[in-house]
DNA sequence: TCTGGGGTCCTAGGACCC
DNA sequence: TCTGGGGTCCTAGGACCC
């Protein structure tokens, strides 16, 4: 049996356990750049405000209703995520974060030591609400996808009291029958869509069609495990998260900019920075990566220019492996020179950092490690990763960007001229020691 | 010059997830 | 005026290998 721990309103349900004030009325938080609405409350929701709104669309709407719109915070999220994950570890014997919100549970033997399953179940929710403030539903069943479709239920029932168990046929057939096929797990706007020009509306008929049909319209042997899935047969085992965190085989870093840039300068200096975060990201997992890809877009949004908005290149990149940012920022200047068009403005950048590896394993020489310097940069010598390490160490102890490269320094007393909006932020009330809350 | 089977790696694109 | 960011998996074609 699997069981699956969802966070109720995750965002929403962080902001409150620090600010009670937002307690019963509707919150939003926003994304980076105050851009859209990524989490409701309960209370948002019964206004009508869609998951992924632009914010400016409901903005009135809010105000009229005294409700609260949040910049995301992410240093809080991801702290109350570790909390609520470490108690979860605490009770199952196997745990796969699945998300920031969400984790899988194996829950073989849960019920011969203590109780019934769903007793165990429920003690899980009162431990994380307890430990953490933050409320969950658990959907419990034989495979992962149905344990996503119970979890779906709980939520949308209050009147299960945050529980639903899948583990007979007769529950199965009547959860499917209740949940459309557009709330199934793994089934999007495009598939939903294709579903509906063939009559299927519900995830009970979904579960009908034959192998055939399900590899014809639903992306191969993918569709085709989903469909085993809603029938009980499992085809995915649980992958346990080592340390409460998961291992990425991709880390990335891209931003929409407050505001739009033409300048090589500007860009770079946008560019360096989400490369210096991902290459941080990268050792924090004792990785290295060998590609490496850049890409900068215009404004989609913008009907005076023509698609495509995006302009990427990839690279293998020649010197080997690394996890150096110095190493990156050479290659990523000159991919960047590439790609790059005096006179266009652009509105969001991003690297992605793939075919991560540990250091020093079965790794590749370069056929090139004899070309000239212009067209590599200084190897990865043990200097230069102890230059990373204590880079790495300082930032931990003195906070995120003390120490860094400086083409990611804007000029002297300014802004930097791609940092976005983020106008109505909370505090990091669990990792700075400044915000902390006084009581008394 | 043409002939076959079996395999890897790279790249791009499409679908999905939270 | 204002429209996010970070991931996963699969497929298919081309280059190249033996």
């Amino acid at each position: 049996m699997y069981g699956l721990v969802d966070c109720n309103n995750f965002y929403v349900s962080c902001e409150r356990v620090f600010q009670p004030r937002l307690d019963d009325r509707p919150v939003v938080v926003l994304s980076n750049n105050d851009g859209n609405v990524v989490s409701r409350s309960a209370e948002a929701k019964q206004l009508g405000i869609a998951m992924g709104a632009p914010f400016f669309q409901v903005r009135e709407l809010l105000r009229h209703h005294q409700g609260h719109a949040l910049s995301s915070n992410y240093a809080l999220y991801g702290d109350m995520s570790r909390r609520v994950m470490a108690r979860l570890a605490a009770h199952a014997p196997a745990v796969e974060v699945y998300s920031i919100d969400e984790a899988f549970l194996d829950l073989h033997g849960l019920t011969t030591w203590c109780g019934t399953l769903d007793a165990r179940v429920h003690s899980i929710r009162r431990d994380v609400l307890a430990c953490t403030g933050i409320p969950t539903c658990v959907g419990v069943a034989p495979t992962k996808t149905l344990a996503k479709v119970a979890n779906r239920l709980a939520k949308k029932h209050p009147e299960l009291g945050g529980i639903l168990r899948l583990d007979t046929a007769s529950r199965r057939e009547r959860a499917l029958r209740a949940l459309p096929v557009a709330d199934v797990w793994g089934i999007g706007y495009q598939y939903a869509g294709k579903l509906a020009t063939h009559g299927i509306r519900t995830a009970w008929e979904l579960s009908q069609v034959s192998e055939a049909w399900a590899r014809k319209y639903l992306g191969g042997v993918v569709g085709w495990r989903l469909v085993q899935e809603l029938l009980g047969q499992p085809c995915q085992g649980l992958l346990p998260s080592e340390d409460g965190t998961l291992a990425r085989k991709s880390i990335s870093c891209s931003r929409s900019f407050g505001q739009r840039l033409s300048s090589l300068d500007h860009l770079w200096g946008a560019l360096s920075t989400y490369l210096s975060r991902a290459a941080e990201k990268l050792r924090a997992q004792g990785d290295q990566a060998h590609l490496l890809t850049v890409y900068i877009s215009q404004d989609r949004y913008d009907t005076h220019v023509p698609p495509p908005y995006t302009r990427s290149a990839t690279l293998t990149l020649p010197g080997g492996p690394t996890s150096n940012t110095l190493q990156l920022l050479t290659y990523a200047r000159r991919m960047l020179e590439r790609l790059y068009e005096p006179g266009r403005f652009y509105a969001k950048a991003g690297v992605v950092l793939d075919g991560l590896e540990p250091p020093g394993r079965g790794q590749q020489l370069s056929l090139f490690a004899a070309a000239p310097a212009a067209i590599l940069p200084a190897p990865d010598t043990g200097r230069t990763q102890q230059l990373m390490h204590t880079l790495d160490a300082l930032n931990r102890q003195f906070g995120r960007g003390t120490v860094r490269p400086a083409a990611t320094v804007a000029a002297a007393g300014q802004p930097a001229p791609w940092q976005g909006k983020a106008q109505h932020k909370s505090q990091a009330y669990t990792t700075r020691l400044e915000d902390l809350m006084v009581v008394g």
